[in-house]
DNA sequence: AATTAAATAGTAATTATTCTTGTTGACTTT
DNA sequence: AAAGTCAACAAGAATAATTACTATTTAATT
C-alpha cells in the first residue's frame, strides 16, 4: 500500500516540485526530505532536527520548521494535526464529527450516521483495538466560498 | 439533533457530576460550565475567558484552563485539538488515516479504501465544499493492550 | 568568477498553556 | 456560631513549541 520508490526517484521528484514551485533545492532541504523518506513513524519537527544532529551538526530547529512548512505547502508532508490554533473545546455530548474551513478556520458540527454504524476494516485488528473515531471533513465554508467567488 | 436541555436540568447533570466526582461545584466551574452550555462554536480557553470577564473579573485563566481540563476528564467537553503535544509530519503521500493511541501516543497508518469511497452525507452542502477528508481512530494499540493486561 | 536574491544559523521573541505559592472560601466539627 | 480543614482559586512566573529578526551564507545566474 505504501508506495516505496527507489530514493534516486524520489529525489529526482523532489528536484521537480522545487523546479516548478521557483524554489532551491539546498542541502538542508534534501537532508530532511530525505529523512522524512526513511521515517516511517510521523516525526515531529524536533525529532527530524534531532535525527540530522550527526549529519548536520549546525542545521538550526527553526530551519527544520520552515522546511517542513514549505514542504507541507507544496503538498510533499501533511501536518498531522494542526496546532497553530489554540485548542478548541466543544461541549455537545451527541456523537459528531467536525467541518473545518481551511481559509477561517471555522469549526461546525455534522452528522452522518451511516458512517458511525460502518464496520471498520479488518486491518484494525493488526493495530489495536478501537474507543472512538473522530472524523474531520476539511474544505472552505459556505461564507468562504462566497467570498472568493466575488 | 443537538439535543438542548433546558438549563435548570443541565445545571443538576452538572450537580450530580460533580458530586459522583468528589469535587466541588464552585462560581467558577459553573460559569464556565454555562457558557459553554450557551456557546455553540468551539471556544477556545482564552474566549471563554473573554466572554466571563465582564460578570466574573477576577477569574484567572488558569482557571478557566484548569476547569476545562477537569470537564475533559469527566467527560462534560472533548478537548479539539491538542495544542500541547508537537506537530507531527507525515510524509506517506497514499490516500490514509490514522490510529492513534491514546496511552502511548504512537501514531499508525490505515486505509480503508470503502470510507473514502463514500458518498459524504447532504447535509455538508449546507456547511461548505469539502477538499479532503480525514479520519482519526483512537484506542489501545497492541502493544500497550499487552502491557495492560500483564 | 562575480552577482544577486533566496535561504540559513543563531539568537531573541512570542504565545498557549501549566506550574508555584500564598490566599480564599465553602464545609465540617466542635 | 467560631475555629479548623482542605479543595479551589488568583496572580504572576515558568515552560515549551513555534516563529521572527538579522546578519551571513549559498545556490543559481550572468
Amino acid at each position: 500500500m505504501k508506495t516505496k520508490l527507489p530514493n534516486q526517484k524520489q529525489i529526482e521528484h523532489l528536484k521537480d516540485i522545487c523546479n516548478k514551485a521557483g524554489i532551491k533545492l539546498t542541502h538542508q532541504r534534501l537532508a530532511i526530505f530525505r529523512e522524512l523518506m526513511i521515517s516511517h513513524d510521523h516525526p515531529s519537527a524536533e525529532i527530524i532536527h534531532k535525527r540530522l544532529e550527526k549529519s548536520l551538526p549546525t542545521l538550526a530547529i527553526d530551519t527544520v520548521y520552515r522546511t517542513l512548512s514549505t514542504f507541507n505547502e507544496l503538498g510533499i508532508v501533511k501536518k498531522l494535526h494542526l496546532k497553530n490554533e489554540r485548542t478548541l473545546f466543544d461541549a455537545n455530548p451527541d456523537q459528531h464529527h467536525h467541518f473545518i474551513c481551511t481559509r477561517c478556520k471555522a469549526v461546525k458540527d455534522l452528522y452522518w450516521e451511516d458512517f458511525d454504524k460502518s464496520t471498520l476494516p479488518e486491518s484494525i485488528h493488526n493495530i489495536g483495538h478501537i474507543q472512538f473515531r473522530h472524523l474531520e471533513l476539511h474544505g472552505l465554508c459556505n461564507r468562504c466560498l462566497k467570498e472568493s467567488n466575488l
